[in-house]
DNA sequence: TAAATTATTGTCCAAATTACAATAATTAGA
DNA sequence: TCTAATTATTGTAATTTGGACAATAATTTA
């Protein structure tokens, strides 16, 4: 299977790939994950794990994709953010990128290299070296990409496990934005977002358990057809 | 010249496009910018303007020219929305397009069809007839990230002329939003957006002719960049 | 100079946001 | 069983923002 090697004879054709960008906290951090290449062009260096689309496969599917095949990440929904097409950003070719992000809690996943990346890895956004390709271009206006659409849907829910508590939800913002939120004032904000309250608690803390909460996927979405809820942050 | 008519024999290679979706405001509807397809597929049928991005092409270049060509409108500043790839969403092979969009005064412009095009027209957003291909998909996803774009970044500053009355600036929002704001109040939320206020006045009115301003870019993007300011409607 | 029209500013009230404090619930350990 | 520790949860008052509406200022035409 090739990597960015491909002919281009076509007047009109061009390869397009998918870019991962995963988005991880943790230790008060914001990280991604990178992978260290290990073919050439840009050998050695970091770079967003990204790859060919197949010619009969949706774009969130081939992301999906190649996230797994190139860190071993399985079931990660991941969102679209923008496209990048400068005509000489890949050096070997006219190759046009569909950036796709996520976020996630970095404890709760474990990555593992594959043979066409030598080395897999998380990296503080505060601490970026100089990346592959566009790439460092590309990571910042994702990040901006998910600054945004956490705050104007509800793709929150997608990072959080099924049933979380309302500190979980609010450390996510937490640490999305980089900035500590008030306790009660949060709960006031999300007061009118459709939750489903459940009857068991949290398991394995020390002191008081929180109250678990899902995301009410169905009220939502009526609420928002009938236009009588717009989810905001 | 070919308009969505490609071989298909490279595994990795597909077509790419751009499609052109332009917001038009005028008689107090919000209207998109729709040509008559001359050809097949969907023959007769009505599109959003779009065509191939050459090979040496950036993709923005690609919408400015498309538009172009198909409708005669020239310079217009064109934003990235989404990417759209379902892999059957053409019926001749797969073809991957990114759809831009503008805003713009339609009484400010004249539009012309092209050879391309059997014809061009302004349609109501709510008097949608059904599209060639997935557009009609396309058109609304494109109108809520326009809207969302209008919230978050200033890139009405792009669709108004360099130097506007705070009422034109009003006046987009509520086209784009379809509802009314308070002069007053309209005023005091764009209080600290960054515009630069200039002596001479709106020419060609018939009574008190109202201040011009620009904005201020310079301003905004040290401010953005210092995280003293954010931009929000 | 007056009338007409529109820009611009100001004020009041309601609602939302923020900061901060108090209380309730639960667990661990003595 | 009781107490200390910890965290969830609720409450309140102060501050800021947003919306409705009114008043005033500026300019053009006649």
């Amino acid at each position: 299977m090739s990597m960015y090697r491909i002919d281009f004879n076509d007047f009109f054709t061009s390869a397009f790939s998918v870019d991962c960008i995963l988005f991880g906290y943790s230790e008060g951090e914001i990280k991604a994950l990178l992978i260290k290449r290990a073919m050439q062009p840009f050998e050695n260096l970091w770079a967003i794990p990204g790859d060919l689309i197949y010619p009969d496969e949706d774009l969130e599917q081939a992301a999906e994709r190649v996230l797994f095949e190139l860190t071993g990440l399985n079931n990660i929904a991941m969102h679209q953010s923008q496209t990048f097409g400068k005509p000489n950003r890949h050096p070997q070719g006219r190759v046009i990128t569909i950036s796709y992000f996520a976020l996630l809690r970095i404890e709760d996943f474990e990555v593992k290299a594959s043979s066409w990346a030598g080395d897999v890895q998380w990296v503080s956004l505060k601490n970026m070296p100089d990346l592959a390709f566009d790439h460092n271009h590309i990571l910042s206006s994702t990040y901006e990409m998910l600054k945004l659409k956490l705050q104007n849907e509800p793709i929150c829910f997608d990072v959080l496990p099924e049933r979380f508590t309302l500190n979980e939800f609010q450390q996510l913002y937490e640490f999305a934005f980089e900035q500590a939120f008030d306790k009660a004032n949060f709960r006031k904000k999300i007061k009118y977002i459709p939750l489903i309250a459940h009857d068991e608690k949290q398991q394995n803390v020390k002191h008081r358990p929180a109250k678990l909460f899902s995301f009410d996927k169905t009220t939502y979405e009526e609420a928002t057809t009938q236009n009588r809820y717009t989810f905001k942050m």
